[in-house]
DNA sequence: GGTCAGGTTCCGA
DNA sequence: TCGGAACCTGAC
């Protein structure tokens, strides 16, 4: 196995966070990096700290940089945020590295679609059982990593199969997004055509797709930094945080949504992403014991 | 063995 | 429009 490098200068990324904070669900993590399949490259990653460079194999250096967002200037998008919010302060310098990636919307857009009730370790279970029941398996080194089914292999697949990989009764709306992408009567790609709003309420027609995985998918999928997906902890961390006098207990959705797009601007989900994962590791400390 | 989870849909008021 | 129940399954 031929290892590639590419050196980071400046350039900061966490690369455990990253692959492992709840957006992607695919990296195993080794002794010494992790493995997936980008598409249906398998692929190697490590970072060497000590000279803030990545070691790489299994795909070409753009895909990897496009992947983990390497190309976007994180100093400028933190640039754009409030800049006196303690609390956003603290979330960054918890995790600086911390980078959304950039996922095949396919990919993502089923991932969540399975996500609903469940928690990462779960979600990521059922993403690999799918993976190797219906996806192509790929090589790098001695490790066998799989492809995400295509619409077209889920579909052909059928509800039953689906539900017999421990989806319970995310396996109908997985298999309808299915049926509907490979069949082209719903197209991912003109998603990329519409504004915000308007993509958000076109994903929403799918079954089993509401506000928070329409955000995801416009997020980690589309690339879509302003997306900003509210969960239990978003929610927490708003109305802990954030809300105006009055609104601490009754704070209602399209309020809350308006605030945070109108607060933390144009990278809003950026900012989501630090405030999601040091909520959740320090739910004691900002909920006490709820 | 009961409770609960990173959500959506459906139903009734 | 709004609040609450139901939905499958696995982890604690």
């Amino acid at each position: 196995m031929k290892l590639h490098r590419l050196d980071l200068g400046e350039r900061q990324i966490d690369l455990a966070a990253t692959l492992h904070c709840g957006q992607v669900f695919q990296w195993t993590a080794l002794e010494d990096g992790h493995v997936a399949a980008l598409g249906d490259q398998a692929v190697r990653v490590a970072h060497d700290k000590n000279e803030n460079a990545l070691s790489y194999a299994g795909c070409d250096e753009a895909t990897l940089e496009r992947y983990l967002g390497l190309d976007l200037d994180l100093e400028e998008i933190i640039a754009t945020f409030p800049s006196k919010d303690t609390h956003l302060a603290t979330a960054m310098n918890y995790t600086p590295g911390l980078r959304l990636c950039r996922q095949p919307a396919w990919e993502c857009l089923a991932s969540f679609i399975t996500s609903s009730l469940k928690q990462v370790p779960h979600i990521r279970k059922i993403s690999l059982t799918l993976r190797e029941r219906f996806g192509k398996s790929c090589q790098v080194g001695e490790h066998t990593v799989w492809a995400y089914p295509t619409p077209a292999e889920l579909s052909a697949a059928g509800e039953e199969a689906l539900r017999e990989c421990g989806l319970g009764y995310r396996a109908k709306s997985l298999a309808l997004a299915a049926d509907r992408i490979a069949s082209g009567e719903f197209s991912l790609s003109e998603i990329d055509d519409l504004e915000g709003g308007q993509a958000r309420d076109r994903l929403c027609e799918l079954h089993g797709v509401g506000e928070k995985i329409a955000d995801c998918v416009l997020l980690f999928g589309y690339g879509r930094l302003a997306a900003f997906p509210i969960d239990v902890w978003v929610e927490r961390v708003l109305k802990h945080l954030y809300a105006p006098r009055g609104k601490k207990r009754k704070w209602p959705r399209p309020e809350m949504q308006a605030y945070a797009a109108k607060y933390f601007g144009p990278h809003a989900g950026y900012a989501q992403q630090y405030l999601f994962h040091y909520a959740r590791n320090h739910d004691k400390v900002l909920f006490g014991d709820r």
